[in-house]
DNA sequence: CCGAAAGTTCATTTCAGATTGAACAAAGGC
DNA sequence: GCCTTTGTTCAATCTGAAATGAACTTTCGG
């Protein structure tokens, strides 16, 4: 029998099979997009949960560490995928998951995407300076036209991201 | 000096500055798109040579093992990206790059996107299942609105999928 | 103020996935 | 047939990103 909590809080001991389904599909989903595994865990955990977590929630019925915790949530803080709840008299901090996909994405295109899609431009950039220092022309040419079309699919990356912001949030 | 070939073909000692900085910005894409590293080396190798290239080209010139340029070469082929160029009386394959951006999106969407969104689905279905035998009503009615909300997302990246092909590919 | 509770930071450790390299095909040429 | 060249496979190793956990800050209650 699990002990009594003495201030009336879920005792929070482990996670049950519905929720270790849910955690195992947004583990999956974040490790596509590049993110690490703890933050599948603790959103999946926000996302079927009826009511909201705080750090330690995490923690115990995850099994994963403070750090990783503290770590993950302000990932997903960034993100802008999580709410902080500050219930009035209420110090600890409680979460709850965003679930619109606008938001999600969003964040998601801003804090990773983004920031990739700029150095590379900055990249090409200094690429193009290269490629005039080219001595023979028909070479040069040939650079010329594989960098052209680098650019070409770095912009239509980035023409791509807004469309993919209109089509998946509503 | 380097030494001369006796077969005439290039030296291929390491690779010059510009070559250094094409392959660095497909290091820098591949691992966006999670794949590993190699796999940017070779193919940022390939995207800006005049000519064709054979696996030793990639082990001496990238400094790879063969089993690196060999699984880096079968995967490149299998999204795709590279072309066999298998000149008659030739038998060392040679490679060529495929800059086709319909075709190498629609290489990365089959292989790395889509087994994704199918396991996702499975793993959805299952949970179905699992929600049905909640007992508590008003717990089982949030658990319904949150895996239909999954659902949702699902259905809506499985509807981007054909969208960003139609408009990253011309 | 002091102590406890809550959260953050970051040096160290762990581990999954990438890379290596040696053994093993396969395919010709002689 | 046998040796060489070319490429593949996969167990062992390496490595970098993630996780840990202990020390540190912050905040509040008494």
């Amino acid at each position: 029998m699990p002990s009594t909590q003495e201030d009336g809080s879920t005792p929070a001991i482990s996670i049950n099979d519905l929720e270790k389904q849910v955690v195992d599909v947004f583990v999956d989903g974040v490790r596509v997009l590049g993110l690490p595994r703890s933050i599948g865990e603790i959103y999946g955990l926000l996302f079927i949960a009826p009511k909201p977590l705080s750090l330690d929630d995490f923690v115990s019925r995850l099994g994963i560490s403070k750090g990783s915790a503290s770590q993950g949530l302000r990932t997903l803080r960034d993100l802008g995928a999580v709410k902080e709840t500050s219930g009035e008299g209420v110090r600890r901090v409680y979460y709850e998951a965003d679930v619109e996909l606008k938001r999600l994405v969003g964040g998601f295109v801003r804090e990773q995407v983004r920031p990739h899609l700029e150095s590379g431009q900055l990249k090409v950039g200094r690429l193009l300076e290269s490629v005039a220092e080219v001595e023979d022309p028909e070479l040069r040419e040939f650079y010329d036209e594989r960098v052209e079309k680098l650019e070409t699919w770095m912009r239509r990356g980035r023409m791509v991201l807004p469309l993919l912001q209109k089509v998946l949030g509503q």
